[in-house]
DNA sequence: GCCAACGTTGGC
DNA sequence: GCCAACGTTGGC
């Protein structure tokens, strides 16, 4: 089991409408770049990852819980670029920022800090428990239930 | 809106 | 297989 980072712009994806898709979830689509499509390959069900509103809000805003496994983006023909399905678990009560990930020395090695471009980052479980913390969740929800 | 970082493409 | 050109991302 496993965390990661969701990235995605609110004035084209946001947490408001990931949230009113309920349980049955949304692919996470439209991803051109190997890196974050493998670390989707990698993802298995069950496995949670933070939902970060980039561009704009620049903070991490909610948990959201893996459930459909990687399959061909029905975005495009092209077969390389896979997507796992996604659903909404929990807000983060307080949203954490980019600024205050960024001033938190156990943060440093977060890929949100080092691969600041990559849309679909792995999290350590170090960094999800700190990250979930910092957001006001004592009792963060854990990857497999 | 700017621009640095960085991934991809394509000519050689 | 190198590397310059180009496109995109995303913080500022």
């Amino acid at each position: 089991m496993a965390y990661w980072l969701f990235k995605s712009e609110p004035f084209k994806w946001s947490w408001e409408q990931q949230k009113a898709r309920g349980k049955a979830g949304e692919q996470w689509d439209g991803v051109r770049n190997y890196q974050a499509r493998n670390n989707m390959r990698a993802m298995q069900l069950g496995d949670l990852g933070f939902f970060y509103h980039s561009n704009v809000g620049l903070e991490v805003v909610g948990i959201v819980e893996i459930c459909a496994l990687a399959h061909p983006d029905s975005t495009t023909d092209d077969p390389r670029w896979e997507c796992v399905d996604i659903r909404a678990v929990q807000d983060m009560p307080d949203p954490v920022s980019l600024k205050d990930v960024k001033a938190n020395p156990k943060l440093e090695n977060m890929a949100l800090v080092t691969s600041m471009r990559l849309s679909v980052q792995p999290v350590s479980e170090a960094e999800y428990l700190e990250v979930c913390r910092m957001g006001g969740l004592d009792q963060p929800p854990r990857a497999g239930g």
